[in-house]
DNA sequence: AACTCGGGGCA
DNA sequence: TGCCCAGAGTT
């Protein structure tokens, strides 16, 4: 059983060398702070949109104090493509002035302090621990939690209990080449309506396509 | 535990 | 053109 568990990972790990295109998706940021924007921004938001968004938001605004000034409102008007901007905008505003107020303008560097940002939950706060802090994280997103079920690598349907199993089976320095294959699996093969098992190299290990089979 | 926020993308 | 997708906060 934990033989089984070792094969799988070991297969899962030998893949990761296979190369997956580098997530264009992934948030680009110049600054801790710019990556939590983004980061805040993409909270149940498919894709690129969010990178367009920030780009151009950080034209014209730079540090906490300029988005700590603005009105929410307006903010709102600037990121309406991406969706629930209203939350977003305020959630933003507020976290600059939290920023300001109580972190010396600067990005909190620890899970729990990030977790006192409106906005942030723990998959924001883990994706700005390994983004901008290289801390060790493991962000558990929609895709890492349905992959990772689907698979066995995990089983839970609480997301901090995938998280504990994921961190408990892979190596730390494994973590982040994981994540994006998690990620990227999900997104492309491993899709949350539609999977296309057959074109997936790991259904011989899976759960969820020896279920469907049965 | 269920509900809300809101758009873009694709069948 | 309606259905599906993706987190955090609130009730």
């Amino acid at each position: 059983m934990g033989n089984q568990m070792n094969d799988k990972l070991d297969y899962i790990i030998e893949n990761l060398a296979e190369k997956y295109p580098a997530p264009e998706t992934e948030l680009n940021h110049n600054s801790p702070f710019e990556l939590l924007v983004a980061t805040i921004l993409s909270a149940q938001t498919t894709d690129v949109q969010v990178n367009k968004v920030t780009r151009e938001l950080f034209e014209e605004f730079n540090s906490p104090d300029d988005f700590a000034k603005l009105n929410p409102n307006d903010l709102a008007d600037k990121i309406k493509s991406i969706g629930l901007y209203r939350n977003k905008s305020k959630f933003i505003v507020e976290s600059s002035r939290i920023i300001l107020a109580d972190f010396d303008g600067m990005v909190p560097r620890s899970f729990s302090d990030l977790l006192k940002l409106p906005g942030v939950g723990r998959k924001t706060a883990s994706v700005v621990l390994v983004g901008a802090f290289s801390t060790p994280a493991f962000p558990v997103d929609t895709h890492v939690f349905r992959v990772s079920n689907r698979l066995g690598l995990a089983n839970s349907d609480r997301v901090e209990e995938v998280e504990e199993q994921l961190k408990d089976l892979i190596p730390e320095e494994l973590w982040a080449d994981m994540h994006h294959w998690l990620i990227f699996h999900g997104r492309e093969v491993c899709k949350a309506r539609s999977p296309k098992c057959e074109i997936c190299q790991l259904k011989n290990y899976c759960n969820y396509y020896q279920k469907k089979g049965e």
